[in-house]
DNA sequence: GATATTTCGTAGCGATCGTTATGAAAAATA
DNA sequence: TATTTTTCATAACGATCGCTACGAAATATC
C-alpha cells in the first residue's frame, strides 16, 4: 500500500508518519513469528518496530488487526515460495516435492525464525484467542485446498492415477509439512528434513501400468 | 505417590491435604493440554482443580514444577500408547504401524483435548518460558530415541535391509507424527488422519531381495 | 488440654497485560 | 498567521498475571 506517487497522491491533512509502515509491519510480522500470537506483547511489537504504543494503535488498529496483517506479510513474503512451487512446476509430483524441498531450506533458514508461521503461531491459545486460532485454521485448510487442486489437474493430466484420492494425497504432504515445520523449530537441520522429504515422496502414487518406482535414490528434480 | 498405607505410613504432622493430589494434577494436565503452558493461567488451573492458589503451590510448588509433573502424567496416561505400540510389537514395521494407527485414535479421541500434549504444550512461547519449551524439545527426542531403537533393532534381526539409516527413519515417522497431532487439533478427522498413515506406511523400507509392496491395499496389522 | 506442624480460605502483593486519555508537535488548508 | 487535521511522546488506565502474607482451622505429639 503506502500510496505512492503513481496514481493518487492524495496529499494527507496532518502530521505525516514518522516511520516506514511496512518495515514495522515486517518487524512484528518476526516477533509475532518467533513467539506466537498471544506470548508476543505489544511492548515486545513496539520495541522491535521502533514505535510507540499509541502509534502501532493508530496506524494498525489493535494486536489482532496487526497479526492479521502480518499473516498476510508472511505469505506474500517469507511463505510466498509454496504458491510459487505448486504455480511453476509442470508436474504435480514436481510441485509438492519441489515445495517440501524449499521448505527444508525455509523453515531451517537461520536469518529469521525456525519453523512456519502459519504452523507455529497460534497451536495454543487461550479463550480468547480462539478467534485468532480459528483464522490461522482457515489460512493452513487453504493452504492444503492449494495442494489439492495442484494435485487434482495432475490426475486429470494423466499424471496420478485416475482413482487417486486427491484430498488425502494433499492431507498427507500438509502433515508432512506441518511436522517439518515442528521439526524445524526443535533444531532439526536442513538434511534431517530434506531426508524426510525423500521418504515422503515414496509414497507418491504411481500409475499402475507404469514402471516401479526406482528401488535407489530418486533423481534430485523429478519436473522437466 | 499418595503414599498408600503400603509400607511406611509415615504419618505427617498436620492438617492433611483436602484434596486428592492425583485427581487435582490429572485436571491440571487437561488444561495444559487444551491451552498449553503459558495461556493456561493459575485461575485457569484452581478452578479445575477445585483448589486455592495456596493449596496449589504448597502441593506442587509452581506453575513450572506443575506443568513438568502434568507432562509426566500425560506420558504414564494418555500417552503411553507410543511406548506400549513400540514394546509390543513383534516387528518394527508393525510397531510403527501401531504407533502411528493408535495416535489417530488418541489424537482426535473426543473425551480429552485434541492433539498430543508433547507436541502442542509450548510449540510458542515467551522468553521467559524457553527453559519449559526446552524441557519438552528433550523429551519429545527421547521419544524420536524410543523410535529409533525400535527401528534399529528391526535391522539388527533382518528385518530391514542393512543400509538403513534407522535415525532418519525415526525422524521421518516422528515428523508425521507430529504433523498429525497438528492436523487433530485442527479438527482433522481420525479417518484423515489413517489415510495419512496408510501414505507414511509406503515409505518404509524393503530388502533388496524381497518382493516389493503389493500395489493394493496393504493389510491393516502387518505384525505376528 | 497444651503445643507443634501443616493446610485452609481470604485477600492482596508487585509486575505486566492490552489499550487509551491527554496535550504538544508537525503538516496542509484558509 | 490562524485553523484544521493527524501523529507524536508521556503517562496511566483497569484487568489479569504468577505468587504469597496472614491468621484461622485441623491434625499429631506431648
Amino acid at each position: 500500500m503506502k500510496q505512492g506517487r503513481t496514481a493518487a497522491p492524495a496529499k494527507p491533512r496532518g502530521r505525516p508518519l514518522s516511520f516506514d509502515r511496512e518495515a514495522a509491519l515486517d518487524k512484528a510480522m518476526l516477533v509475532f513469528w518467533e513467539h506466537g500470537y498471544e506470548a508476543a506483547s505489544i511492548s515486545d511489537l513496539t520495541a522491535a518496530m521502533g514505535i510507540t504504543p499509541p502509534s502501532l494503535y493508530t496506524a494498525f488498529g489493535d494486536k489482532a488487526r496487526l497479526f492479521l496483517e502480518a499473516i498476510e506479510c508472511y505469505g506474500k513474503g517469507p511463505g510466498s515460495f509454496a504458491q510459487r512451487a505448486l504455480n511453476e512446476e509442470s508436474t504435480a509430483r514436481g510441485a509438492i516435492r519441489r515445495l517440501l524441498g524449499e521448505a527444508a531450506d525455509e523453515l531451517t533458514e537461520p536469518c529469521h525464525p525456525l519453523g512456519c508461521m502459519m504452523v507455529m503461531a497460534t497451536t495454543n491459545c487461550s479463550v480468547a484467542a480462539e478467534h485468532i486460532q480459528l483464522a490461522l485454521v482457515k489460512r493452513r485448510a487453504l493452504g492444503v485446498a492449494l495442494m489439492q487442486a495442484r494435485i487434482q489437474r495432475g490426475i486429470e493430466d494423466g499424471e496420478l492415477p485416475a482413482g487417486t484420492d486427491a484430498g488425502a494425497l494433499a492431507n498427507f504432504y500438509a502433515t508432512v509439512y506441518q511436522g517439518m515445520s515442528m521439526q524445524a523449530k526443535d533444531g532439526a537441520a536442513r538434511a534431517s528434513l530434506l531426508a524426510s522429504v525423500e521418504m515422503a515422496m515414496r509414497s507418491w502414487p504411481v500409475a499402475a501400468d507404469a514402471p516401479a518406482p526406482a528401488r535407489r535414490s530418486a533423481k534430485k528434480h523429478a519436473a522437466a
